[in-house]
DNA sequence: AACTTTTTCTCGACACACAAGAAAATATGC
DNA sequence: GCATATTTTCTTGTGTGTCGAGAAAAAGTT
């Protein structure tokens, strides 16, 4: 809360760091321009940020057509200041991706998962081992990775990287912190990655849109599980994001059972496991497996396609209860554009008229144009995307925390 | 985003001013102490804001036995710097209060409305009067007046002090700014009630457990309307607060007709009209009368005490439902304790378990404790107090803008 | 009247942002 | 081929802000 002059030049320190991340390679009156900083004080902090290896000078630009006066000294982040690893855990394989502090891919091992039986300790082993593997793979101290960062379906503690409840390991808590801290020293976060797709999606439409972007945005995933993720500028002008436990918001007391062990959520509803469940007319307090092949659900779509009654209504259904859910949850905040991603868009036509006749059935939205819809169909891609936004924006933010190696540097200089 | 000296003193300045409004009258040594900010910096600032006649010295407290050394001079906000006025709607009344810069109550008007009949028009010119005669009784220019801040129930403008839909007016549009502007340079606010309530719900716990007081907490006002207002921390660590139209957010879709015109609203449900409606046993496509004296509520509870079965359900699933609804907007934000108040809690015997029944029934509080429940029937108390601490915080925060009296008075000084 | 205590106030040092302009490094014109 | 125009980087001086340390003020205490 107290502001000091320190506190002055860790925010245009970011400012400058975030200037490169939307920039891209810039040089030193390209920053001044865009962050609306002097000339002198770039000058004075980009000086400052190279000699700590946070920001390197690009060689010079040879082949291009130069023009006239003073050639231009481009600026990056460096590369190899720290790096960072995104774990996306699905119900299918768990991904592990390496990046670096400019944002470039360097390796990525994915791992199929056993289909059953696997329990949380083997798991465990096994994401241990991989991430071991990654850095070794790399040639990397553990100490020059700063992020870990695992996004999963599921419920997420809130504070700390800990998945509550999941539907593959249902209540056996899964503590990411225990379980990599003595080895690691780098953050472990743990996030619900629908808030990484609405993140990606937030920002995408902003680089395309500008100041015509809407302030806020949603992504609805749908799949086995349903997720949802809000993402907008709060009052801070930042952009910052969240994820929402859609799937289990309870749609209906006393209905459905749902996998979680609680009754009526919307993901017993709209999950592709409900659907299945709805369609071949199971009881609604039996839980069918937890895992159903898409080729199954595709058959499913294709009957009710073909006009099968039960089929058309189990999807009608999904898609009513969503755009009900999603009504409830729109209402409660701005009006805002919606994304749908995820497996299940295959079947969207199914749901989406259903969907859509739920959705702006509110007093709110009496004055607000219902919200505009679109699909990606690139979840894994979102997710990752703004799960390495998130990260390297994170280390933007506190780039006051030098790291060892630069440290020591700093100090021969001296 | 960008950061100069001046954002620096601007931070500090508000920051030194929340002290006082914190600590009350204080010395130096106190702001400096409270704020973290060396004596030097606080010498500074106060002297500024002294000039400005932002603050006031106490004159030295006489009959207090001093103590040993040099007296403390205390200093608090100027009483006179400016005004503002806060206006609460209700379906009864429109009460006018008069506050100045230090926080104290300097005048209050109180009409009573008109039962039946007077639109947007007649409204509108009682509203523009009543301002006027109590500027006009406080001998104070409307210069002097920097924040007009209204609250009502119903749904309200995000960006502008628009009143969209009231349970009053229905759909005719009450635009504040328009009646105004012309007459008046403050600053228009219009407010959900709810939030203020929520606000000062927030204060009262922060000044009581301090640290132990919880991030978040909610506000359920129950009455002809249902009203939820949410009051925490923002990322920023500073308190903010929203109002949600809960009221209408839709329980079941195509049930209950509600005022509003939309079906199955949570106040379709559980507003007192609705009570009444089903201990009637009234079809639920017709809606009573606006406005139903407590009196019949009162009758209608004492029949359900009684054990009558109709009555005694009416009030049953009125719980029932804000449960259901509470459970979904909690679930959403994080676990937080849940303060009940309005006219509706001399009911709240005949709606709590049914409320609580439903009220914890979500995975998310399957890790969590079920929210506390505390009840105030001092709503009206509350939501002046939340309004007033937000006006004046508002005021403290752009404290830069000095008014036309003090920036004159500077310029003679020079 | 000297001393102790407590608080306010002042002064010099240092950090930061900025405007203005010097210096550097290139292309262009004659 | 050399002066000039152009563009960008870098440096210098000024103003504003915070802070530590200690002087000054204003009481009570002995």
């Amino acid at each position: 809360m107290k502001a000091s002059t320190e506190t002055l030049r860790r925010q245009n320190r970011a400012l400058v760091l975030s200037a490169l991340r939307t920039l891209g390679p810039a040089s030193h009156t390209d920053i001044a321009e865009w962050s609306g900083l002097s000339s002198a004080t770039v000058s004075s902090i980009t000086t400052e940020l190279e000699q700590e290896q946070i920001l390197e000078r690009l060689p010079p630009e040879s082949g291009t057509v130069a023009g006239r006066g003073r050639p231009r000294i481009l600026l990056r982040h460096h590369a190899d200041w720290t790096y960072v690893v995104t774990v996306r855990i699905t119900s299918e394989s768990v991904e592990y991706s390496l990046v670096d502090y400019s944002g470039t891919l360097k390796d990525r091992v994915e791992e199929q998962r056993p289909q059953e039986g696997t329990g949380v300790k083997a798991f465990s082993a096994r994401f241990f081992a991989a991430l071991d593997r990654l850095a070794v793979r790399s040639a990397l101290q553990h100490e020059k990775i700063s992020k870990i960062s695992i996004t999963s379906k599921g419920l997420v503690a809130r504070d700390r990287p800990v998945l509550l409840w999941s539907a593959i390991f249902g209540d056996s808590v899964l503590d990411f912190e225990a379980l990599l801290r003595p080895a690691w020293r780098a953050d472990i976060m743990l996030i619900n990655e629908t808030r990484f797709a609405a993140q990606a999606v937030a920002k995408k439409l902003r680089m395309e849109k500008g100041a015509d972007a809407p302030e806020w945005i949603s992504t609805l995933s749908l799949g086995h599980s349903i997720g949802l993720g809000l993402a907008g500028k709060d009052k801070s002008r930042h952009i910052s994001s969240v994820s929402l436990p859609f799937g289990h918001m309870v749609h209906q007391p006393d209905g459905p059972l749902c996998r979680c062990g609680s009754r009526g959520c919307i993901e017993a509803f709209s999950g592709f496991y409900a659907i299945l469940r709805k369609a071949f007319d199971v009881p609604e307090d039996t839980i069918p497996a937890k895992f159903v092949p898409l080729e199954q659900m595709d058959k499913i779509a294709t009957q009710a396609r073909r006009g099968d009654r039960r089929a058309e209504y189990a999807f009608r259904q999904a898609g009513e209860v969503l755009g009900v859910g999603l009504s409830r949850v729109h209402s409660l905040y701005e009006p805002m554009p919606l994304t749908i991603t995820g497996p299940g868009i295959r079947y969207l036509d199914l749901m989406l008229p259903a969907l859509k006749a739920n959705l702006a059935n509110n007093l709110v939205f009496r004055f607000a144009a219902p919200p505009e819809i679109s699909i990606r169909d690139d979840e894994g891609e979102l997710v990752f995307q703004g799960n390495v936004e998130a990260c390297l924006s994170d280390l933007d933010a506190d780039n006051h925390e030098l790291n060892a190696e630069a440290q020591a540097l700093l100090k021969v200089e001296e």
